[in-house]
DNA sequence: TTAATACCTGG
DNA sequence: CAGGTATTA
């Protein structure tokens, strides 16, 4: 491991590896920025600046890289910690505020701070797999191979503009198109063995006039216009700073206002709260998800539908709320990273759960707990009843709050979002 | 409200 | 077709 610059020293904080696994929390598709430059080190980007991450039986540890020296241009900020350290236009900017590495890595309670909040490590991940797989054999056995598996809380920025980038497209292009934006437009950090680190962009680099222009020859395709306009959008509707207030927004709103952005859909908008504004009951469902929910739930839909309706999106999430409750989201996280292809042990065979799927029907009128009925004309309820266990777990359970947004002009039909986030 | 279809690019 | 979205019938 080569540094930038000064000194760096290895510092840790106590995390077991049925918290968390680097391999696969890393390169599951929920961040796409994170290399395993050598053995176990991963090396990636997050706040602001360059770290490598490690972890032993019992800790994770990191490194931060120092910033590179850079003419004229004052990168320092003070970290607030969750804030990426604002090169932004217009950003009020404190020279040579003390960092980590300024002060000799004394700081490492900085560090930590970031690694805690963005590994969520508050979140009692070994607690929330039990009552999963005490309510749902399948998980049970599916996640017995695959522990430590949770959801980032990422900066909803760079959140929402990579999962921009996902539609109709996979990881490994998916990866390459943020790599090539980060360099594009995002502020340039350090080196590492020839290889430059950049800040992920900001809004208003993203927004510019050229942007999609410049997108478009980075081999973004349809892809350009979206995250052009989107940019202004956000700028003009709520800055960085208000998309990361939506994190005490109520999901189905947040959800609303995200869908409004163009080319947000329901999916990259579930993927936006899940991941980056602390919504833990939002499932994104994609064909991948929906696979899952027929071979291994044996769900079947009404109508037996080709892609992913809008219907079948409000459906599979209700369904997977009522079935794991408030961190539905974060559960589905796991069956989704243990189904990759890259993870199976033996490709082809998918775990399966003995005794075939439970057959669940998502039916009409049937109702698991004796919650209110789907409002009228969504017929998304079903035949699994909630286990208690989970509810008592996690102190909410489905008390309905069924839907009623309307949807502002493009899609979201909201989910109904029971129980709340955090 | 629910279905098809085009959309960029690469494996 | 691939880990969708916007548009249109």
């Amino acid at each position: 491991m080569k540094r930038c610059g000064g000194p760096a020293l290895w510092g840790h904080l106590p995390c077991g590896r049925s918290e968390l696994r680097l391999e696969l929390v890393l390169r599951c598709g929920q961040a796409f920025r994170w290399r395993e430059r050598s053995p176990g080190h991963w090396t990636g980007v997050l706040a602001g600046r360059v770290w490598t991450l490690r972890q032993t039986e019992e800790q994770l540890w990191y490194m931060v890289h120092e910033e590179e020296e850079e003419e004229g241009s004052h990168t320092k900020a003070t970290g607030q910690e969750l804030q990426p350290r604002g090169r932004d236009a217009g950003g009020s900017l404190h020279p040579e505020a003390p960092t980590m590495e300024a002060s000799g890595g004394t700081d490492s309670f900085e560090a930590q701070q970031i690694l805690h909040d963005y590994f969520q490590l508050d979140v009692d991940l070994a607690r929330l797999y039990q009552a999963w797989g005490a309510v749902d054999p399948h998980f049970q056995k599916v996640a017995a191979s695959f522990p430590g598996v949770r959801v980032l809380r990422q900066d909803p920025v760079e959140c929402l503009f990579s999962f921009l980038c996902t539609s109709n497209n996979h990881l490994a292009r998916i990866t390459g198109m943020i790599e090539r934006l980060c360099r594009a437009f995002g502020h340039r950090l350090c080196q590492l063995d020839a290889e430059p680190y950049h800040a992920f962009p900001s809004l208003q680099a993203l927004a510019g006039a050229d942007s999609e222009r410049q997108l478009r020859a980075l081999g973004f395709g349809y892809r350009a216009k979206f995250v052009s306009q989107s940019a202004q959008a956000v700028l003009r509707q709520f800055g960085a700073e208000g998309l990361h207030q939506l994190r005490s927004t109520p999901y189905p709103e947040a959800r609303r206002l995200l869908c409004a952005l163009p080319g947000v859909g329901a999916k990259v908008a579930d993927c936006v709260c899940l991941m980056a504004l602390d919504k833990a009951e939002a499932v994104p469902v994609d064909t991948h998800v929906w696979q899952i929910a027929r071979r291994d739930y044996g769900l079947e839909l009404g109508s037996g539908t080709r892609c992913v309706t809008m219907r079948v999106h409000s459906e599979l999430g209700d369904f997977f709320r009522q079935l794991w409750g408030p961190y539905a989201g974060w559960a589905q996280a796991v069956l989704f990273c243990a189904d990759l292809k890259m993870f199976r042990q033996n490709p082809g065979t998918s775990v399966r759960t003995k005794g075939g799927p439970a057959r669940c029907r998502l039916t009409p009128a049937l109702e698991a707990g004796g919650q209110d009925s789907a409002s009228p004309g969504a017929p998304g309820t079903l035949c699994i009843e909630a286990d208690p266990a989970l509810c008592a777990l996690t102190g909410k359970c489905h008390r309905g709050a069924r839907r009623k947004q309307p949807g502002g002009g493009k899609c979201c039909t909201g989910p109904s979002p029971q129980g709340a986030g955090h």
